[in-house]
DNA sequence: CTTTTCTCCGACGCTTTCGGTCGGAGGAGA
DNA sequence: TCTCCTCCGACCGAAAGCGTCGGAGAAAAG
């Protein structure tokens, strides 16, 4: 449960890869093929295919020099990508529950007039989406990842 | 993404309930049968019943009075089935990625020895574990929910 | 004591989503 | 102009999740 899906797990691989290249310190910058990075990290190149084409639909990356010696580029800072847009594009909106969105049909689901734990579901929800929102791809880069720090302040008078 | 199964929902819709009526601020502590619930909650009663019996097989409830006049009892206090608990027992060990636990077989998934994510990754896992065991059933019943703060601390020389 | 009724319990089938694969379109370089 | 390499959209099989059905057991009614 809670599991990235694995098309998730190779775009942030795959966003994380691009980054180190682009950033060039180790070599000079330059657009990466999708091959390359397949071969890289051992995954199959079709599916990570589709899932650049997905990442480019949403304008997180673009690709330049269509033809030989082409590949994609990041289409912002690393600091401007957070793992919650990565998430997004790959996935759809991200919600905890059924009714965390308004359903274009307006329909809500039948449990709504008696859905006691609505709220306090929300307010994970809405950690969640800080945490994620609170990361990106250039916190990925360095070996030491950020200290990220939850505190759970418990109301007053509750039930003890 | 990130979306709780339809039986996580039924198992903290039902949990809540059983600790409402088993704290016996409306009316008298009684044992709840799984019919009570579902019709409560306009839920499929079949596989609430099946979520019911994961919940007990988990030791979480407790079923009493076989037969007529039978039902559940909580099988601790309130405050001390989290969440995280209802979800380990309703779908598994949970974890962002593969890698995560410990197989039994002792496989490692192949991109271990290139994945440059892990680490950032198990920090965001691990967060979210202290957010889902912050918050208990009992933080469930009273109208306004707990507070939770995510505070993300950026690392000193991060690339800027 | 027998019967009935109500409950919990395990196994089965269907639908949807996810993971993976294939062929086609388009552009750059030789 | 030809060839090659890349991106792009559509298709198929597999797995998990969701929902349903019938059976076993125990308590209460007669």
């Amino acid at each position: 449960m809670l599991k990235f899906s694995k098309k998730a797990d190779y775009a942030l691989l795959a966003l994380q890869y691009m980054a180190v290249v682009q950033s060039g310190v180790d070599a000079d910058p330059r657009v990466v093929n999708t091959k390359e990075i397949a071969e890289e990290h051992h995954i199959p190149v079709e599916l990570l295919a589709k899932v650049l084409q997905t990442l480019a639909r949403h304008q997180l990356i673009e690709s330049h020099h269509k033809g030989p010696k082409g590949g994609y580029v990041l289409a912002h800072e690393p600091g401007d990508i957070t793992i919650a847009r990565v998430l997004e594009a790959i996935e759809g909106p991200l919600g905890l529950t059924d009714c965390s969105h308004e359903k274009d049909d307006h329909s809500q689901c039948e449990q709504m007039s008696c859905c006691n734990i609505r709220t306090p579901l929300l307010k994970i929800q809405d950690s969640i989406f800080q945490l994620l929102n609170g990361m990106s791809i250039e916190d990925m880069l360095v070996e030491e990842a950020p200290l990220i720090i939850v505190e759970s302040l418990k109301p007053q008078g509750v039930i003890s």
